[in-house]
DNA sequence: CGCTAGCTTGACATTCTTCAACCGGAGTGG
DNA sequence: CCACTCCGGTTGAAGAATGTCAAGCTAGCG
């Protein structure tokens, strides 16, 4: 485990920085310390779909792979924890348990993208905004309980446009919708990117989720 | 790895029956051996996503977790290779380059979702049916070549509605979408299911995919 | 003070869905 | 053997959701 440690060190990116581009080498891996990366694909004529956001703790990078899949950007001020990649790899191989808890984390990420899918593929623009609200929501380690109510306070790590590249929509469409739910009250908006949302329970009811927590 | 011979044993199931259902208890873990499995995830309200596409040799089920997350139902009739739970477990803690592998293919998978995802947040419909079209092309071990030019063909292992839950479309517009490309000669029917690609490169300049392989 | 980036809003176009009818082959029972 | 029905698939017409194009707003900053 401290052999980690005698590896790493730290990178820092401005929000909007690129940190690489697909098919670009990419001699680290890493591990996300604070702030937001995404990882996006782009097609040719230029539509986007995010495929990956990278919160705290989050890993980045590909064991085996010189070569990244995907461009990653940040969309926050973002530091990386990096660990050069031979001998992260080195570790890898030598040291079971860490390429046992790295497996969990990739099927946590696998089930993620599953839900994800869902989300892309059938639910409407209003339901992709309410859950996209609640996955920052309760991701957010910094879930201010303002009020001494019930409700709920975060900054969104995403401009509108991200977050059209993150769920299939155009920015237009983000924007109309968050409009829409800020109308109907479901959230509040203070600034553009400061979201309070008086009632989580009203947010779920939008997304369009089993209202239950769901055995899984 | 002998050990794995010791604990496994076959099951077989037809097209169309449901495998588990999400939320069961599932003791056991499996490889497939012939045939297709698709994992689902539905809404209340009956919409319904494909999320997993296994194919002969993919790995089905999740170590350490006990309850099935998503539907798996056979798509065409199925053999599955199967090992029970609390064995599998221990061999997997127990042999670290078995764990390794399994991250391997577990990393795959992420890689084929997030492309899945590329597809449902951006492609049209037309370019969602050629790209499946390709990557059951690619995927099928039996590509025949049929034509001693380079045409291609293979039965689809998924009915219309299916094909609709892998797209996030409804089958209507997959039926649709089938019939223009036909028209347009990118692919000829024989029979419903029974696909014949006189020119794979006329179909993939319809998936919107970068023409060349691209770096990764 | 005027710019720019990020965002909002409106009007219109397009794509896909919805609802409905219909087709054809495989299996079934009279 | 024939009629029947069911299932998977196709097609059409109409409507709804989202995208496109264009204008305008606001806050922060040089």
């Amino acid at each position: 485990m401290e052999h980690l440690e005698a590896i790493k060190y730290y990178r820092n990116y401005e929000a909007g920085q690129t940190i690489v581009w697909a098919g670009d080498k990419m001699d680290f891996v890493a591990s996300v310390v604070h702030g937001v990366a995404a990882l996006t694909q782009t097609m040719e004529d230029g539509r986007r779909q995010m495929v990956g956001l990278l919160l705290p703790s989050d890993f980045l990078g590909r064991p085996n792979r010189e070569h990244a899949s995907y461009d990653v950007t940040a969309t926050t001020d973002l530091q990386l924890c990096c660990f050069r990649r031979q001998p992260f790899q080195d570790l890898l191989t030598n040291t079971p348990h860490v390429s046992q808890r790295l497996l969990e984390m990739t099927l946590d990420e696998l089930d993620a993208a599953r839900e994800w899918m869902l989300l892309l593929g059938r639910k409407t623009a209003r339901e992709k905004i309410a859950s996209f609200l609640s996955i920052i929501a309760r991701r957010d380690a910094t879930i201010n309980q303002t009020g001494n109510n019930g409700s709920l306070a975060f900054d969104l790590p995403l401009t509108r446009e991200a977050m059209a590249d993150y769920l299939g929509l155009t920015l237009e469409t983000v924007s109309r919708q968050m409009s829409g739910l800020k109308r109907d009250g479901v959230i509040r908006l203070e600034g553009k990117r400061h979201i309070v949302i008086p009632d989580f329970d009203m947010l779920m009811n939008e997304t369009g989720d089993d209202a239950d927590g769901g055995v899984f």
